[in-house]
Parts: C-alpha cells; sequence; structure tokens
DNA sequence: TCCTTAATAGACACCGGTGTCAAAAACAAG
DNA sequence: CTTGTTTTTGACACCGGTGTCTATTAAGGA
C-alpha cells in the first residue's frame, strides 16, 4: 500500500509551484493570497485556480518569518479556577475555528517576580498577533504595557470597566449581584451573611460592592459579623460555613462570592442538619458545573465567560476573523452577566 | 546608520548579530544554539558569552522554516469533559513550562465527516513536532496513521492499554474499579447499580469490565434492571437514578461510571429523602472537583490526569526536554489510578 | 620536518514567504 | 502616433535560521 509512502515523501506545494504553473511570479501569488487590491481580475482568477488545483496551502512560518509576526494569539492566564479557563478558552477557539491563527495557552505565575520577563521571553519567541489577558491578571498595567512595547495587541477581561477602550471586556456584575441580593430582601432575608473573595481580586471587590449596594438600598447594615473572608476555595467556603452557622442569631440567607465556596456553605449546614433553602438561602457566582452537581441547585450568577472569550477574539483579531452575525459591534465591551434561580432560595421561615 | 543604542531598542538581537560580535560565522552560532558536538570548547564558551550579554533568543518562526517543523506540540481532543482536558493540559504545560516548546490546544470534531481533514489541513500548517491525543479520539487509527504520514510524532492516551508501544499511556481503571465495586460487596452490598457511560467510549467500557468483574468474583450477577444507560452527564445521572431508585427492591448500592452521573444520581436520592450513604451508597469516577463540592463528598477512582499530560509530553518530546526526576522513564506507560474514599459510601442497613 | 587525518570553522545556498522599487503594460490625452 | 499617467507585474534582497560541502586548523605518525 503505496498510499502512505507517497504522503509522506510528496512535498506540499509552495508558492514557486504555483507561481511555474500559474507562469506569474511569486510576489504575485502572493499578492493573490493577501488579497491584495493591486491586481488584475484576471490575473487572480488564473492563480486561484492554480492554488485550488494545487491544494496550496501558505506556509504559515515562512510567513510569520517575513510578517515578523505569527498568526498566533495567545491566552494569558493565572487564574484560579480552571473551569473559568476552559470556558473562555473554548470561546476564543470557538471565534478563530475558521480563520488561520491558532490559540496558545500560557498560564503565567502571578506571585513570581520574574513574571513579567517570562512573559516578555514568551511574546518576543513567538511574536503573536494579539494576547488575551484574564482576571486577575488582566489587571495588571505592566503587562499591558510590555504588550504595548512590543507591538503586542491585546484585550484585558475584567469584572469591572477597565479605563482603557477598546481593549477591555466586562460584565456587570456589581449591577447583578446587586439584583440577586435585592431578590433575598425581597423574600424577607435580613440577615444576610457574605463570604468575600480573595484580597485583591477586582472580581471579588465588585462582587461585595454589589452585596453592599443591595443592603444600602434596603437601608440594612453589614455587621462584621456576618463577613466571612474566604479565597474562592471550597475549603474557605466550609469555614465560612462554620463560623456564620453557629451564630447565635444565623443567617437566614448567605451570599457567596463564588460557587465553589457556595457549595462549602451548603455542606456545612446540610450536615449539621439545616436545610437549604427552607432554613437557609444560599446564592453563589460563575454558574460552574458544581452549580448544578450540587443538591439543592444553586441559584448563581451566569459570568457569560464563553461568549466573552469569542467576543474577546473578536476585539483582538478582527480583521482576521470572517465577521460573525451574533456579534455586531466588537468595540462594544460589555456583555451582561445573569442571575440564575435554581432552588437554593426561598423566603425565611418565621 | 542606526547607532547600537537604536538598534537594540528597535530589534532583537538575531543570529548575525551574535555572529559579528563574536567574530564568527552565523553557522558557528547556529551549533552552539543547537548544541552540537563538532564544536570546540573555547568557540562554545566565548559564542556564549556573546549570546548572553546581547540576551539573544533564537526566533523561533526561522528555525521553524529551516527544519521544516515548528517547536509546537498541539492537543487534540473531542472530550465531553472540560476538566479532564484542562487538567490534561496544565500537566502539558508543567512539563513544557521550562523547554522551548509550545502548546497549541485543537478541539476537533469527532462526528463530522470532515474531521481527519481538518486535522490534516492544520496538522501540515503548523507542522508540530508531535501531537497529543485525548480519549475519546484517543482510538481513533486513521488520526494516528495520519500523524504518521505527516511525520507527527504522537502519544495516545487511554483508559486500557492500547497495542501501540511507546505511543500509549494509561491507566487501571479496570482494576480500580473493580478494588472499589469489591469493597462495596466487602460492606454487605448485594443488589448494585450501575450507570453506565456512553456507548462507543473505551473508558466507558473499561469501567463497566471493572464492575463486571468485581461482581463476577462475587458470584453476583448483573440484573438489567440494575443497568442504566447514561452519557456521562448529570441529566442521564439523574434519569438513571430516577430509575433504579423507583425499583420495589431498589439497589443499596450504585457505581456511576463518573463523578457527574454520580452527582445526578445523590440529586435523587436526596430529593426523596433517601439518606447517603445510610440508605444508598454512592460510587463516582474521575474526582473532578465535583466530587468534592456535593454533599456528602463523593467517594470516586481518581484518574492521574494531570500526571498523565505531563508524562505524556514527555514520551512525547522527551528529547527537547530537561529531565525530570520524577519520570524516571517515560516508556513506562501506566499511571494506577486509586480509589479515594470519602462520606458517601457505607455499610447497607438491614 | 613533512605528510596524513581528524576536528573545527566558514561560505553559500536554501527554507517559503514578503517588501521595495523599478519595469512593463494599459489607458488617456494631446 | 506620441507622450504622460496610472495600473499591474516582476526582480531581487531580505526575514533569521539550518544543511551541505569545502577550507582551514590542529593533532598524530613516519
Amino acid at each position: 500500500m503505496p498510499t502512505r509512502a507517497n504522503r509522506s515523501k510528496t512535498k506540499q506545494p509552495t508558492i514557486n509551484d504555483v507561481a511555474a504553473l500559474a507562469g506569474v511570479s511569486k510576489k504575485t501569488v502572493s499578492r493573490v493570497i493577501n488579497e491584495s487590491p493591486l491586481i488584475s481580475e484576471k490575473t487572480r482568477e488564473k492563480v486561484k485556480k492554480v492554488i485550488d488545483k494545487l491544494g496550496f496551502v501558505p506556509n504559515p512560518q515562512a510567513r510569520a518569518l517575513a510578517f515578523r509576526r505569527n498568526f498566533l494569539i495567545v491566552l494569558l492566564h493565572d487564574n484560579p479556577n480552571a473551569q473559568t479557563v476552559l470556558n473562555f478558552q473554548n470561546g476564543v477557539l470557538d471565534a478563530i475555528k475558521d480563520s488561520d491563527l491558532a490559540l496558545l495557552v500560557r498560564p503565567v505565575n502571578r506571585g513570581s517576580d520574574d513574571m513579567l520577563e517570562n512573559v516578555r521571553v514568551f511574546l518576543e519567541k513567538q511574536r503573536p498577533i494579539g494576547a488575551l489577558l484574564l482576571p486577575p491578571i488582566s489587571e495588571n498595567d505592566d503587562l499591558t504595557e510590555l504588550c504595548q512595547s512590543l507591538g503586542v495587541r491585546y484585550v484585558r477581561i475584567g469584572s469591572a470597566t477597565l479605563d482603557d477602550p477598546g481593549r477591555c471586556i466586562s460584565s456587570n456584575d456589581r449591577e447583578v449581584v446587586e439584583k440577586a441580593c435585592r431578590e433575598l430582601i425581597d423574600l424577607g432575608h435580613r440577615r444576610i451573611g457574605f463570604v468575600r473573595g480573595p484580597q485583591g481580586f477586582r472580581s471579588a471587590k465588585e462582587r461585595e460592592l454589589g452585596f453592599q449596594d443591595a443592603l444600602a438600598a434596603a437601608g440594612l447594615t453589614m455587621p462584621d459579623e456576618l463577613i466571612a473572608q474566604g479565597n474562592y476555595r471550597i475549603d474557605s467556603g466550609t469555614e465560612a460555613g462554620e463560623r456564620l452557622l453557629s451564630l447565635k442569631d444565623r443567617p437566614t440567607a448567605i451570599f457567596a462570592s463564588n460557587d465553589e465556596m457556595a457549595a462549602g456553605v451548603m455542606q456545612v449546614a446540610l450536615g449539621n442538619g439545616i436545610s437549604v433553602p427552607e432554613q437557609l438561602s444560599i446564592i453563589g457566582f460563575d454558574d460552574s458545573p458544581t452549580a448544578t452537581h450540587i443538591w439543592p441547585r444553586l441559584s448563581t450568577v451566569r459570568w457569560p465567560i464563553r461568549e466573552m472569550g469569542a467576543h474577546a477574539a473578536h476585539m483582538l483579531v478582527s480583521d482576521f476573523l470572517p465577521p460573525v452575525p451574533d456579534i455586531k459591534d466588537p468595540e462594544y465591551a460589555m456583555l451582561p452577566s445573569k442571575f440564575i434561580e435554581r432552588q437554593s432560595v426561598a423566603a425565611p421561615k418565621k
């Protein structure tokens, strides 16, 4: 069976083959594949026919060398939430699926001193067209400056509007959290616990602000004893739950700044015979798979992360991507989050 | 004529700059960066000094063009379980962190007819060193043949040993499932339900075989009424749970072929006042985050997916990677899964 | 000391595209 | 039919490395 051997020996056609067969110069072929306007319709057709016949695909490495730029976009992240990263990544992949672009993933270590240097070397090596910055590193101005100085476009994803127009995608987390918490208040909850996200995360801050807004609007206060510090991990959720639920006058509802911590709170509640939502309402944030896997299913806020990925990709490299109907205006930078009601919320029992 | 300061600001140093400054030919510099043995220690040192001084980093695009191969490995997957993909991906990234390699992610559409053609174009364009195939597409022989014919190395990940030595990583799922189920039997369970994974998945098959092994060893039968078909999604878990738990003589334990379906079963149990593990023991598979997020926490089988990622990367491109102590032998292809006991299993109530 | 052989270094073409700029062709006007 | 102007096209250098083959140097033997 000669098929395999043949294939491996057969070289892919190059621009020279096309040029020779079409009887034009390679530069002319180059113009055709780059859709240059400086070419007559007649030659364009002629060359295109040969390209199709030969199945010629331009070599990205050679283009990258000549362009001094790779047809790549990189995803930089240091995100504690794997699911978020993957969803976002899938959104990006959706967007670039039918383009010439490829996606490179690069986790960075936000803590370390040489983070910036690492990223610089990486970007200098890969020379991508652009970079996508996921929170929390999207808030790092050194990184965006680095991108600028290397001529790498970037788009930052954030939970609040960053002052960097045209290069930033955010959602209205604060507003939606406020709405979700107002719902608790409307149901009659007066003592509402709050599990805070980690310090220094913009997302955590935004969610807390939304919570405060709701309380303030209802004229409620936020006593320290009802606030617990968390770190977005489940264990900090159980710790928070243990403290909050052992209070003498325990809260009738708890808002946790993400689903994982909400799951922790719920474990403590169920483990202590406190039924959810009858005796305790819980709201999370992220709409991660966890939200539907736990019982009762968690009311939460859905952050449109996959859509953000697609949108961010379009914002970053709209000139390389086929236009997509549902992304009318890649400049439009806010994608709304949504409160999703499931079974973990009810009116407080008197 | 640009001054040196100018140039260093504008442009990264190239092999030519190094050659000029070191007073050697570019080919000699090339030998140094490629660690060729055909060079004297003296010149090597001299050149290395200049490389460090200039901070020269070889341009990967140029190398790729000359080598006709990109310093890239691609991850091909069509996996319904996002968490698995991400974990694996992180394992790969761990492994290539300090190397010259980068990771390209490529989801493929197993169903579609042009899948193979898509992958071919992708590989021909990107010219990666190698490809990593996650299940279920790792079982597709057309794909591996394609890789062969394009000179792309590959490593396939599977839940059972595939007959492709040196290019395959697997775990001992069957054995571990058998052990987990034997534990149920030893606790006294006699009626054990089974939620099957989707048809055509090797992983699903392996888990089922392990289950059968355990039952057979104990002389138990596997009545049809205790078997439910699932698809690894939570809804199929709840459906299975609804059917199995409404049986007149309902099972005292259920093994679900993955955690998500186990979570579905658990939701049905808790929703119907069947307490876990007192009245129903549940075991899952994957040790996904879900397993610890639900309550009670799920006993499950941990599949060492992240380690497999690192291991697979080493198997694929050990010659590009710095040796790592814990991966003594990249040829060794089996990474053991482990049964993890949490709170969802207990002896059946008489 | 001279010749042979092995080790090292360099010249040069090449990988497959793109940018620049000048030449050729097409068109318009005189 | 020229001449001037605008399109189109092509020649050629270049992007930054590597492979091949030859020239040079160093080492070893007679």
